[in-house]
DNA sequence: CTACGGCCTGTACCTCGGTACGGAGTCAAG
DNA sequence: CTTGACTCCGTACCGAGGTACAGGCCGTAG
């Protein structure tokens, strides 16, 4: 299988998989005469995993640990649940923080439809407004 | 007011002015004899407008446009609340995304708890399965 | 007066995850 | 056999939002 079947069958571009290959995510694949990379199946699995786990939204360093827990057999599970853990533990603050501004930003706008009319724009106001600051 | 009292009074580093000056998101202001920039008390509550706003979640070119909304008296309070809307609606979005990631990785964090022992990894199985691509 | 911190400009560099050349060689269908 | 798609390598570039020099001038406290 040449690079751009390998691309297509894991659903990521050409430029990728070489970016990958750079990077460590992807072994050097064997060569033709040519020097053509040649792969096979388990390439596919493996590029798969790094698209799905990127998906899940952890980071390519972060990829490249979980991909050396996979090829260590056993015990491994209990390294991989704690990273997972701990990427659940990130996802949960970051959301928190966006729930934080979306809803100070939405009470803004709310402030904004009452009484607009009177004054000036409160949401301009807020921004330059130093204690604010602490609500966001 | 020089440009290390403006940056400490707002919050933000000093190159970080200079770097906002140069954006066009700062005007450029006077200057001393020697070369040395000088600061009102608008400079504090303008870089302070880019700060929370930034704090909000709107990028620097979003903001060099409410900046501009800001200059306009009258009538602009609407265009703001547009913005702010749309930003508001882009973290909403945002927002889904993340709880749907939390909520596969929790389900497999999950798993991984029941019945690690038997067989692989669910975690990594799942990573490799091209059908749950489509749980992202 | 001298030393130390603050400020000047310009340019380079950082992270993250790729994308886009350019010029050359290769493979396969028609 | 030709043509068009594919691949090779290396390097540069993207966007976002800055940060980090280097080399030199300025300002003020002691």
């Amino acid at each position: 299988m040449t690079i751009g079947k390998l691309a297509k069958a894991a659903g990521v571009g050409v430029e990728t998989v070489r970016y990958y290959e750079r990077r460590g995510l992807m072994p050097p694949p064997g060569r033709r005469e040519s020097g053509y990379r040649e792969y096979g199946p388990p390439d596919v699995l493996r590029l798969r995993f790094i698209r799905n786990a990127k998906l899940a939204g952890f980071t390519l360093s972060e990829i490249a640990r979980l991909l050396e827990l996979r090829a260590r057999d056993g015990a491994s599970c209990e390294d991989v649940r704690r990273q997972a853990s701990a990427k659940l533990a990130w996802l949960d603050e970051r959301i928190r923080q966006l729930r934080q501004v979306r809803g100070t930003l939405a009470r803004l706008v709310e402030t904004c439809m009452r009484d607009g009319k009177t004054g000036d724009c409160p949401i301009l106001d807020a921004f330059e407004d130093e204690a604010a600051a602490t609500n966001w």
